[in-house]
DNA sequence: GATAATGTTGGAAG
DNA sequence: TCTTCCAACATTAT
């Protein structure tokens, strides 16, 4: 349920696990998350993690000798540090460290994804070199941001969600962004005035900066698990008071995903009437 | 049982 | 060719 945020945080943790340690032990079972790629090169992984570089919601590996791996966390895909012995359910692959733990990739839906490749090689993968500007990675300004997203035909939503022309946003902190900034998702990109940028991109980074206070912490803690309330302002409450003026929160599909807003916060000034849906067949 | 879920991709349809 | 839509991926939770 990885979006900039949790794989941020999820970046962080690994760090911590391997500073000062050795990977003495890479082994991966035979499953779809290396789709294409090359399985058997996961386990040539080595030595001290020279560095984790996060690019939107995918993390780049560099281990001691050159070696490295690209890793997605998909919807489901998380990190978590075990000791040696346990039973990690849906664990895919594992670093085994020489400190007695294991690092284990645990992704029950296997919607992740893990490609080994040279160090030097990992941002020209395919994936990784279209990625748009990384909000918290490279700073983002609100000139940044018009250029990046302004030019987009689609739903100012789902023009925020395209990871190439920004790279970390998914559906919930999208929603949230745009909540922060009273923008209708509907909106035409090309519409907002300098201010709506400006207010857009202050909303961006309030939505990072809060999803990782949220989620710090050793274990990743997602929605479902363990987590009694939901913790964020629109998404997931439709039907239920919106935090800042207790109007219905509503929903709607958008470009294939849900979107919560809010109608009174998030007017629909400036918004294109919708186009008639076509029935399905 | 039906439905939807924090992501990405590939193919069909327009 | 470009854009849009939708299924697929595999599992859990409501």
């Amino acid at each position: 349920m990885p979006e900039l945020p949790e794989v941020e945080i999820a970046r962080r943790n690994l760090v911590r696990w391997f500073d000062g340690r050795r990977l003495v032990r890479a082994e991966a079972d035979d499953t779809r998350i290396f789709r294409g790629a090359e399985r058997q090169r996961f386990s040539e992984l080595s030595g001290r993690l020279e560095s984790l570089v996060r690019r939107g919601k995918y993390l780049l590996f560099a281990f001691e000798g050159g070696r490295g791996l690209m890793g997605h966390l998909g919807m489901t895909g998380k990190f978590v540090r075990r000791t040696e012995g346990h039973v990690e359910p849906y664990s895919r692959a594992r670093f085994h460290l020489d400190d007695g733990h294991v690092i284990h990739f645990s992704d029950p839906r296997m919607f992740g994804r893990m490609e080994p490749a040279p160090a030097a090689a990992l941002r020209v993968l395919d994936s990784v070199k279209l990625l748009g500007r990384d909000p918290l990675a490279d700073g983002l300004t609100a000139g940044q941001l018009q250029a990046a997203v302004g030019s987009s035909r689609k739903p100012l939503k789902v023009a925020l969600m395209d990871q190439e022309r920004l790279a970390g946003l998914g559906n919930i902190h999208a929603a949230e962004a745009l909540f922060r900034a009273g923008l209708h998702p509907s909106r035409e990109p090309g519409s907002l005035t300098s201010d709506e940028w400006k207010r857009l991109v202050q909303a961006i980074r309030a939505t990072i900066d809060f999803g990782l206070k949220e989620q710090e912490g050793e274990e990743p803690v997602y929605l479902e698990e363990g987590r009694s309330e939901n913790p964020f302002l629109v998404y997931g409450r439709a039907g239920g008071p919106c935090s800042q003026c207790g109007t219905a929160v509503e929903s709607f599909t958008q470009g294939g995903r849900t979107t919560h807003f809010c109608p009174k916060c998030q007017p629909r000034s400036g918004v294109h009437a919708p186009k008639p849906r076509a029935g399905k067949r």
